[in-house]
RNA sequence: CGGGGCGUAGCGCAGUUUGGCUAGCGCGCCUGCCUUGGGAGCAGGAGGUCGGAGGUUCAAAUCCUCUCGCCCCGACCA
């Protein structure tokens, strides 16, 4: 039997918050000595942090392995010539760590896997019959963030889930979507996280369709959006705006005019200055779309969704222009574009169609237009939606009111279609005998991220509060003195009947006073505890105490086995 | 990459502006006594290349130059 005494193990808590840790995630994974900083993004794990990614992780497993998947590892060494055959050696940039090897061979430490397992699946599934075919690996990932922040929600050393799905066909594969779907719902459902699926734009790894599990709340780096009328939810990245109606009691055109604004060169000012909204303001920014120069058109109070605009211009690389590029075009230096005499092409935000009189640049240094009119003044290439979601949109299925919150992702699964299998030649024979292309899916979970998530739901402040699901021990067994021959052997009793009723338990046998004990266990946060005193010892009776609602009852010493099951079902529900 | 801040004992910090004796405080750690229902008390003790390198000076944690690391905000990103 597997026994653990307080005494014994490697949790060192401390007293104080590290300077270092904003998030209360962050704060208590450090003072619970779950884990402890190696370098910037990467930390090491101590005992109780390693419970804990065990019992995610076999949660993790369980549903996988429920819904057809089977597990491989897979090397976190990868070659090149695997991403330079999908096209991401360059697209990936510089948040892929790369290494050579002695002979100068080019290598990187895996952010992903898609690659070395389209590979590995190519060389030996090779008929339909072997389909379709659901493989996940937990392991280790890299990426080189810009910024590691937040303690383990962005590391750069994380631990990942991720499966992949190979498929005949595409219905096929949206059966295996669908299926991760639902098993990634149950499998945040038993880590005690209320996680929100809302649809994801697909980022590096590419593909056509996507859900985030977001975990809400305020410490979240993602914005979502969601209609609470009909249960619509996306990332801003993603969310789908709304064309605009045409006003009713739209004011006649007035005549073009220019008027002077010397300096002025923001929609804050222009607005303050005009005695304007920011809706007024036809916004008009120039960005460079694989080389070359075009006009974005917005209107002043929305930001331009760099994401939609790329897909809009299908291009591959996107940026702000520069200066020089901006004087070139416009004939004026930055803060002054407008779309009047424009010869780039101009794409219009759905936004700018209703304005009627608007303000905009003059294309000239110092001077705006007032009075602005589409397809009067100027008319646009093309007028879609470019803009970013916000809370008062209206939601593109009812049309009712949306409203936003933060999150933070803790999955995402992605249909990837041959995106991968194409390029790389991934096929198999189909019944007819023709050589097709795998339809694939891959879906991840950050592990370590979503340990960080389940404190900041699950947190009071004393500490953290495990749901038992994933609590490092069940119920941790204190007694107030453990040189106090009675209660010693209580508490020793108690904890050798727990733990051979196969009860996760843990003894704190140190010789602490009953403060430091207490303490230690409201930090780490075991779900139960069980206090062995002479209070209650008199009658033969203990005390057990749940973290989370800091209930106590006081329970027969006879009974605690049953009492203890009794409490962990209905706590773990 | 831009802006801001920090690096002094395991953790939290003072000392740096205005250079000066053996570098301090709280917590933690070790020993002993005492104590035991919410981070006790007393006594004794260990622990420091003051992030690193170079320089100025009779003298550097403190001033100068370079450098490394860490945190926060922004840009970026699953």
């Amino acid at each position: 039997m597997i026994t653990m005494r307080a005494s014994q193990l490697y949790a060192p808590t401390l007293r104080e918050v590290p300077a270092e840790a904003e998030l209360v995630s962050h704060q208590y994974m450090l003072r619970a000595g779950l884990m402890r900083k190696s370098a910037s993004g990467v930390y090491s794990y101590l005992p109780l942090g390693v419970r804990v990614l065990h019992k995610i992780m076999a949660i993790i497993r369980e549903e996988l392995d429920q819904a057809g998947a089977q597990e491989i590892m897979l090397p976190i060494v990868q070659p090149a010539e695997l991403w330079q055959e999908s096209g991401r050696w360059n697209e990936y940039g510089p948040e892929m760590f790369r290494l050579l090897d002695r002979h100068q061979r080019q290598f990187c430490l895996g952010p992903t896997h898609e690659e070395i397992i389209t590979a590995l699946v190519r060389t030996d599934v090779r008929s339909y019959k072997q389909l379709p075919l659901r493989l996940y690996q937990i392991q280790n990932k890299y990426r080189d963030e810009i910024r590691p922040r937040f303690g383990v929600i962005r590391s750069r050393e994380f631990i990942m889930k991720d499966l992949y799905s190979f498929d005949r066909d595409e219905s096929g594969a949206q059966a295996s979507y669908q299926a991760m779907y639902d098993a990634y719902t149950r499998i945040f459902a038993r880590c005690g996280l209320k996680a929100h699926p809302v649809e994801a734009d697909t980022g590096a790894i590419g593909g056509d369709q996507s859900h985030e599990f977001m975990v809400l709340g305020d410490a979240g780096e993602d914005l979502i959006v969601f209609c609470p009328h009909c249960g619509y939810a996306a990332n801003v990245e993603r969310a789908e705006c709304v064309p605009y109606d045409p006003d009713e009691e739209s004011a006649a055109l007035a005549k073009l005019e220019k008027i002077a604004t010397p300096g002025i060169t923001t929609v804050e000012e222009l607005t303050k200055r005009l005695q304007i909204e920011p809706g007024q303001v036809i916004k008009t920014m120039i960005y460079i779309a694989d080389g070359k120069p075009v006009a974005v058109l917005i209107s002043g109070n929305h930001d331009v969704n760099e994401i939609k605009l790329k897909r809009a211009l299908n291009c591959d690389q996107l940026e702000l222009a520069d200066a020089q590029t901006i004087a070139t075009v416009t004939n004026a230096p930055v803060g002054f574009a407008g779309p009047v005499g424009l010869t780039i092409p101009i794409f219009a935000d759905y936004s700018v169609t209703t304005v009627v009189n608007g303000v905009s640049g003059a294309n000239k240094k110092d001077y705006h237009l007032r009075n602005v009119n589409i397809n009067r003044d100027y008319t646009p290439t093309q007028i879609l939606d470019l803009r970013e979601a916000r809370a008062g949109e209206r939601c593109v299925r009812c049309g009712q009111i949306l409203e936003e919150a933060r999150g933070t992702e803790v999955g995402q699964v992605f249909y990837l279609g041959t995106k991968y299998s194409q390029p790389m030649k991934a096929v198999f024979l189909d019944q007819e005998g023709q050589e097709r292309p795998f339809v694939m899916g891959c879906y991840g979970i950050g592990v370590s991220r979503t340990m960080a998530a389940i404190i900041e739901q699950h947190h009071d402040e004393d500490g953290i509060r495990w749901p038992v699901s994933v609590a490092p021990y069940s119920v941790i067994v204190v007694p107030i003195s453990y040189k106090d021959e009675e209660q010693r052997s209580v508490a020793e009793h108690i904890y050798k009947t727990l733990t051979s009723a196969g009860i996760d338990a843990i003894l704190d046998d140190r010789d602490e006073r009953p403060g430091v004990k207490f303490k230690d266990a409201d930090l780490i946060g075991y779900p139960l505890r069980i206090t062995v005193g002479p209070k209650h010892l008199v009658d033969g009776n203990v005390e057990l105490r749940l973290r989370s609602s800091k209930e106590q009852f006081v329970v027969p010493i006879a009974e605690i086995d049953n009492q203890v099951s009794t409490f962990l079902n209905r706590i773990g529900e």
